[in-house]
This record gives structure tokens, C-alpha cells and sequence, in this order.
DNA sequence: CATGAATGAGTCTTCATTCAT
DNA sequence: TATGAATGAAGACTCATTCAT
């Protein structure tokens, strides 16, 4: 399926940390057209410059030169990585999203109660967000641009489908509220916005923040 | 009202609504001496244009020629009505804040509950927004710009210091849980955008869940 | 011939103080055709106006919009007293070289040596463009620019003809040097721009400097 | 050398004019692992057109656009070696000034009299100008113009400190006139200007009018 | 592959001039 | 005549992308 707008390359990840099996094996399939490994490195430092650059100048307004003077590389090899600035940027939300599918599935309790899933999920999602807000901030950034195709979209969204599968069983056996999916999803999202808005004005009520949060969450899901 | 990013001009709200009649005379007045007043209807038609172009094409992709064609003007008059983009994307902010605190404070409930208040909020946000998906499509990237600057931002929120008053009051007596007023605000708008997805995805439910929106939010921040 | 670039009015020149009957004379030929007289005041204050900016900020820089505001007329205005920006431009150009004509023949010593007729130009000279800064700097930008057009060039040397028969005679009798007229007058010119650029630097010691400024111009023509 | 308004570049004047075999060396190591370097030829060619074009049309009268053009490179060129017009505009005065104050010093009589060196001077600089009548337009538009900063007049004027040492001396020890220095230098470049006119107009005499204009020059400012 | 100069289409903005009022 | 909004042709400058080295 050749992932629209990225280049073959065998990065691994924005910090190069081993990820779930699942999600390497999407990135993998991703990848395997590829003929020859590109220096990962210079990917990364790319891509991780881009996230800088975005979150304090917005997308548009980051010209491609200086991303790649921040990544130290030459203005043409950006292209090499990434066929176009539309590339680079559905490639970091694919990055950004299988990252944080990474960190949400990390010790995933598939045995526990929907309580503790909900729980392990919100945590793992504000405590992520809380220490890479510039990760967050593009992420929501790329939410809101045109510029990430609907492939990338769907792409991002793969890793998830566990999760929502349990909320699907969850709804179904009484202990969640008859919702449909993608508005317990919003909702989800909404409110740990919300919360990391108020981690972000007053970090030093991170703790507080984050459980109040989900306590409303779950008191506003919950049957 | 010198509003900073806008031209003066006799213009008054999106819709033209009427002005008293005083005003109404004085003007006519003025206008007699004047060779062509700033018409409301130009910059309003501008302001729509962008609306209508910044919702699809987002705020950067859009070109201020692609808005004056749009609104019926030649290119240079967009800079007779706003001084720059910037300046007719700070106005068209303004606008569109000072036409959600208009609806929304539209017969509010000032002498009923806290509960009563919030409902009437939220029916009137979500009412309001279903049937002007595209002006909430783009409250939304402006929200996220970095082109709408600190000053509107302030100005904007003006209009909407009453209800947080009364929020204010419903914490101090126990009414609603004791969480900070950006922490309720943030909830109240995520969670009516998540309703307002799930209205988007499914427009034949839209009261339904209004209502359940609603029961959600209620339950997540009453006492 | 109607001089190009300019309307017809019936101006009496930037202060209204009368002017020598020659200049007058070829002044009232060029408004000869003009239909209803325009208002002086209103010319004269965008002259003004154009004097300052001019000086300011340049000639090509200043828009015409700015000097219609200075001079507190409506930006239209402009076009109903000059048919276009290089009307105005030349009609100031005029304007200045029939001011100075003014003020260099005004007691020009008919009678006296040529050294007189000489101090006496080069007094008034000085004494005018110090006096006038601004003006002298406009006219050394419009002698520079090329909207100036060759009709109004030759116009305004009209009415300094009178002096060069004097100088041109001074060569015949051997009292200057033989050098060519243009040569003569651009070193009076050059001289004195010296001279004055001196006082600007040291206004104190401006007498001093108009008095060597002519000796040593003497010493560099007298035979 | 890291001059206001230029954008790196191993250019080295408007002639290419040799640059010691060492740096030369250098120069050629960098070169070898870069893409293109910035060429001396696309920069001169561009001085050369804007000298053309200035002369011609005026400073500001004249578009990027068009300099690019008669250069034979691409409008966004213009950009890579000078980072804007006024960029341009302030390189070109500097690389006018270091020209002449390259031709003007080229055998400097150091031990030779004030008149000597004068005459040197005077020569060269009437020389210069009349073979390079559009530099020197050029010049005298620059100089009028608000667009060259001081820094750069002050980086232009450098190179003749040499020239106004030895005036002064003169002065002190009798054998000039006691006028300032500021004042010589109007007096040399107001006369020689006038004798360039002179040549100007009947480049036939251009020798006579040299010789004649350092007499009139000579006898006005010596003792 | 890496480099960064070259390219030129695209953008925002200005401004002389017109003309409806 | 006076006014100033309307116009749209320029013009300076940016930037994604290409490609010679």
C-alpha cells in the first residue's frame, strides 16, 4: 500500500526504542519496498526537528529549510527522506500516532476490568502528553490540517482497534453507557485535552490534575 | 471597539443587526458628506468568503485573492476593509466569539439553576454550532493559530465572563465539583465538540445526542 | 503648450508673495487655458505637503495618499489640481526654480560689476536655501529624478537666461575665465553646495561660510 | 566583510580581481564538497545590470524583476545573493566606493606634493568617471538616495581616510586654505562633477576640461 | 547519497488613479 | 467640486522542489 508521502527507510521510531510487536509489524509492512536502509538519523533528526519547528511556528508557516537546517542537514536531503513537505508531514503524524499507541498498549491490562483498561489508557495518554507537549501540540496540529490524507489517518488509527474492542464489550455487558465509539473516543480525547490544558497551566498539580480527570471521565462513562 | 488587525469602518456584527436609531441617523448624516461610506456588506461578505474558504482550505492555504473573488471584490479592497490577513483573521475571531456570547447569552437563565444555566449553555453551543458547522470548523483552527494574537484572545472572551460567574458561584456552594473555571470551560467545549462530531457523523440523531451529550456532562461535573 | 503635468489654476506661487514681472509673466502663460480658477490654498498646501514628504522620505516613497492627508485634502483632491503624480512632481519642480528666480533677481545689481551681480546671486542663493532646507533638498532630488520631464526643465531655466547674458559678457571682456556657461553654472552650484552643506553641519558658522564659500568661487573664475 | 545587506558569498569585487593563491586554495577545497557555490559571475552580473538599469530608470523605478532579467538569471536568484533590494543597493554603493577608491589610490604619489597628490586624485577620479559614466550616475543617485543605511556610508568612506590625513596636513602647514576637511571634499567632488558635466556634453575636451577644471579647482582651494 | 544554489510560481500588499455619491 | 472607497496592475519577496556538482 506504500504509504502515501513516505520514503522507505528503516527508522525505528523517533527515539529508536523497541516498540509492541504490532506496531512494528505495521511499520515493517510500511517499509518493505524499500531498497536501501537510509540513514535513520538523519530521518529522525528530521522529524524530530519538525516537531519542534511546528509546535512553536505552526505547520505552513515552517519553511522546509528550516527544518532541515534545524535536523543539521542540507535542504535537499529532507527530500530524500520524505518526497515532499506533505510527506514529511503525514510520516510524523504516523510516527507521532504509532508512538503513542506504543505508550498507551505498554502493559496493556487485557485481563483487568474496563475500569483499569480506561484507567491504564488515561494515565499512560496524560502522562505522555504531559512530558512531550510539543508532541501533543503537532499532534493536534496535524489533527486539524488538511495536509494529513485520509490514508494517514486510518493508518494512525490502526494500532487503537484493541482498545476499542474492549470498550465495544464493555458497552455491550452494561458496564459502560450505550455510546457509540467514536463518541466515547471524543469524549476520551475532550477531557484529557481538558486535563492537560490544566497540567500545562499548573504543573505542579499534575498528579491531582490526572486523577481528577479520569474520575470525571469515568464518572460520565460509567452505566 | 479600535480594535487591533481592523480597519475602522461602520460595520456591526456579521449580520447587520440593527443599530438604535440615534446612530442609525447620525451616520446616514455623515455618509452624506462622504463619497462611499465602508459598506457593511462588503466586509461582511469578505468575512463569509473567509469562512467559507478558511473552513475548507484551511487559514494558510487560503489566499486573500481566492477570498476577495470569492466576496465579489476586487483583491486590493480586502485591504481597505482589514488591514492584512492577519488583521482580517483577528476580526473575523472577533466576530465570530461576539456571535457565540450573542447566541448563547441569549435569554439566559439568570434567575435558574446552575443546572438550568449549563443546559442552556450547552443547547444553545451545540444548537448553534451544528447549524454553522463551518463558522465552528473554523473557530477551531483559529483557536489554534498563532495567527490570532494575545489581544483578541482576551477581547474575545469578554462577553463570556458572566457564566463563568455563575460557574464560579455553583463551586462555591457545592453545586458543581471544586475544579478550576479552565478546567469546566475545557470540559464544557470538549465534550459539546465531541457531540458535535458524533451530530456531524449522524445528523438524524442530533437531539439525541444533545440530550445525551448533556446527561454526560452533567454527571461529570455536578457534585 | 499647456505644461504638461500640470492643471490649470491661478496659484500665486507656495507664500503668494508677488513675483518679479518676468516670472509672473510666464507663470500666467502656463494657467493661460485654465477654465475656473481651483483654489490656491489648496494647491499650495499640497505643494507644502509634497515638500515635506519629498524631502522626507523621497519622491518615488511618499504615496500620493500621504501627501493629500498632510495637506488635508481628500485623497481624490490631488487629481483635481495635478493630472497625475508627475504633474505634481513637475509642477513643484516650477514651483521651486521660479521661487529661487525670485529670490536670486530680487535687487539684482542691473548695474554693478560682475563680481557684485555674482556676490549678489550667491548671497541669496545661500541665504534661500538655508533658509529653506527642505525645499533646497527636494529640488536637488527632483534635478536627480527622471520624472522630471526636459519641457519643464527648459521651462524653469527661463528666467535665469538674464544672469548667464551677464556672465557670458563677463568672459568677453575677460573679467572671468573662459569657460563654457553650463561650466560656469555648475560650479556656482557645486560651490554652493558645498557651501551649504557646511552650514548645515555648523549653522553658527554660516556667514562665515557663505563669505569664503564666494571667495574662493571667485578665486576659482575671476581671470 | 560580514556587511549589512549581503548575504555570503565568495564574491570579491565587481572585476573578479585575483584573491592570494592560499585562500584561493582554500576557496577550491570547500567547493569540492558543496553542491554550486555562489558564483562571483551571477553576483557581478547582477551589480552590472542594476548599474545599467539604475542609470537608466532610476533606483526605485526599477523592479527586482527586471534586474534579474538583464542579468540572465531567475527572479528568486536576485534573493540568494542579496537578501532584498535595499540589500542589493547597499552592496552595489560599497563595491562603487571600494572601485574608486581602488582607482584613486593606484599610484598615489605618498611622497610627492599636496598639489601632487591632488592632482593625482583629480585625474583618476575624472578618468574613472568618464569612462564609467553610469557608475558614477549611479553613485550621485545613491548618494541622494535614503535607501543606503549609514553603515554603509561609513564602511564606504573608509578607504579615503588615507587621502583627507594628507589635506589636513597640507592645511596645517600653510599650503592649503584653513577649511575644514568636509568642505574640501564638497568642493573636490561639487567641481569635479561640474567638469565631468563639461564632458559629458563634448567628450571631445574631456582632456582640456580636465586640465581646466584642477586649475579653477587648485586655484580655489590652495593658499 | 549529500549538498545547497537555482528556479519561478505563488502571495501578500501597495498605490496611482477613477468615479459614484 | 470634494470626497474617499474601489480597483487591479505591479512589485518585493518566499519557498517547495529540482538538479548540477
Amino acid at each position: 500500500m506504500g504509504q502515501e508521502g513516505e520514503r522507505p527507510g528503516n527508522s525505528r521510531g523517533l527515539r529508536g526504542e523497541k516498540r509492541p510487536v504490532m506496531v512494528e509489524q505495521s511499520l515493517r509492512y510500511l517499509r518493505s519496498t524499500m531498497a536501501r536502509p537510509l540513514s535513520d538519523e538523519k530521518r529522525n533528526a528530521l522529524l524530530a526537528a519538525a516537531i519542534d519547528l511546528f509546535s512553536e511556528t505552526g505547520i505552513d508557516a515552517t519553511p522546509t529549510a528550516a527544518i532541515s537546517k534545524a535536523a543539521g542537514v542540507a535542504e535537499g536531503s529532507l527530500f530524500t527522506y520524505f518526497k515532499s513537505k506533505d510527506g514529511l508531514i503525514n510520516a510524523l503524524y504516523l510516527e507521532l500516532k504509532a508512538e503513542l499507541a506504543q505508550v498507551l498498549l505498554q502493559g496493556f491490562p487485557r485481563d483487568g476490568s474496563i475500569m483499569k483498561k480506561l484507567k491504564h489508557l488515561w494515565d499512560h495518554h496524560v502522562a505522555w502528553c504531559a512530558a512531550a507537549p510539543k508532541k501533543l501540540k503537532v499532534l493536534e496540529l496535524l489533527l486539524l490540517s488538511s495536509r494529513v490524507d485520509s490514508a494517514s489517518r486510518q493508518l494512525g488509527a490502526e494500532p487503537f482497534r484493541e482498545v476499542e474492542e474492549a470498550a465495544r464489550k464493555a458497552v455491550e455487558d452494561g458496564t459502560l453507557r450505550d455510546i457509540p465509539m467514536p463518541f466515547l473516543n471524543q469524549i476520551f480525547t475532550a477531557m484529557s485535552t481538558a486535563t492537560l490544558q490544566m497540567i500545562a497551566a499548573d504543573p505542579a498539580g499534575a498528579a491531582k490534575y490526572r486523577r481528577e480527570g479520569f474520575e470525571i471521565f469515568w464518572s460520565a462513562v460509567r452505566r
